[in-house]
DNA sequence: CGCCGAGTTGACCATGTTCAAGGTGGGTGG
DNA sequence: CCACCCACCTTGAACATGGTCAACTCGGCG
């Protein structure tokens, strides 16, 4: 828990390769992007911080998230390879963002970016793709929060995270209960009883404490209500 | 509750002006878009539909939901003039659109506009814009959605219209007590009662169910956390 | 005047939070 | 290699909060 500042050993400065931008890489763009790697649990930016880069996950799971003066927190989304986030309309971060994992990741710099948008037709297309993606990603988001029952979130949690992986029946938690707890807006106990509960009516297994293993996917997709 | 398929009344085909595209109107751009009033209760469009079209509210209030298996509503979102709605990353929309009131709204035609900002450095940024600001109203709603009292949720709720209005300490609802609960993920009778509450300890008013008077902004903040 | 939809209020109950007490497992040092 | 430790997780019991159901009020309109 302890958070400190963000340490990037091996700052690859090395400004190569970073072209591919959206999960289908277009051969097209080639642009400037600085790799970084950044230690489980540093923070990677600040919210209100000057908001000069935003990120792609190479690999590792960052999340996004906002601290409240009672000192809760509440995370906003979880991104992976591919992902891109920090890209903000304000000129400051509106939210903080911290490794889940060690991970690495490419910063580009926002200004230079929407300097060559002004160019390049297929670029500007392409950070305005990952604008409305940002957009429905935060929508579905409110949707799982909206949900009444605890079931009915930790159920839609579990959908959503099976169709990232590779395998779609077998979930490895990148994060812990707590993160769960603060991205579904319940207690780190509810998650947990929930989980068990799931376990005790054969729809899931839980073979380790990051492993899940979905046993009953329609059984899920009714709980998600 | 009727819903009526979507009337449009005076279909003002004339693709006349509409170039204002963000909330300051950049003279600069002049792009096609028709206008279309709607009555109250309406649908704009439907979640599935081919998202053909993207709007902007020039007068009233939209609310763009989803409807889930067992009729409950969620509300994602309210939209007040000089919104932009609709603008989604999929061929189809995700979201369905109502109109709260009567309202006139200009219909852009996304294709053409997508077409047009290949050549048009100005309107390409103003798209991206528009869906950054998208995403981050969609990241405050989650962060609304995830407080866990239904006094942080509706004090939060009041403060965020406190802004709109020109005169910052009185509300003109424009949605009724169910579209409120539908928005904050609570019931009617809580969102009634957590009012109530306020009015009791002299936070707010209540002269008329359509409008709220914020009488100790500060005891609002508080309690939004 | 009376109806009707929208809102309020109350009593009861289900659900999730809180507080507190165990487990569990991976890592470290003896 | 084992014992210990610590962080993380699970479980239980009491409690608080919001949901549900039902009755009632209010205001606008025919």
């Amino acid at each position: 828990m302890a958070l400190q500042t963000a340490k990037t050993p091996a700052r690859a400065e090395q400004a190569l390769f970073a072209g591919l931008f959206l999960k289908q890489e277009t051969s097209a763009q080639r642009v400037v992007g600085a790799v970084q790697n950044i230690a489980q649990d540093c923070e990677i930016f600040a919210e209100g911080n000057g908001a000069e880069y935003f990120y792609k996950v190479v690999s590792g799971v960052v999340r996004t998230c906002k601290f409240l003066a009672d000192g809760r927190r509440q995370i906003d989304a979880f991104h992976t390879a591919g992902d891109i986030f920090g890209l903000e309309p304000s000129t400051q971060y509106l939210l903080s963002a911290e490794a889940v994992t060690d991970c690495t990741l490419i910063a580009y710099r926002r200004q230079k970016m929407e300097a060559l948008a002004g160019s390049d037709q297929l670029l500007s297309r392409e950070l305005l793709t990952v604008a409305m993606r940002g957009m429905a990603k935060a929508q579905h988001h409110s949707l799982l929060l909206g949900r009444r029952g605890a079931m009915e979130k930790v159920a839609g949690f579990l959908l959503d995270w099976s169709e990232s992986g590779t395998n779609q029946r077998v979930i490895n938690l990148a994060m812990t209960r707590q993160d769960i707890a603060d991205y579904l807006g319940l207690t780190i106990e509810t998650v947990s009883r929930t989980l068990s509960q799931l376990e005790r009516d054969q729809v899931i297994e839980l073979p380790s404490i990051r492993q899940i293993r979905l046993r009953n996917l329609d059984a899920l997709e009714d709980l998600a209500a």
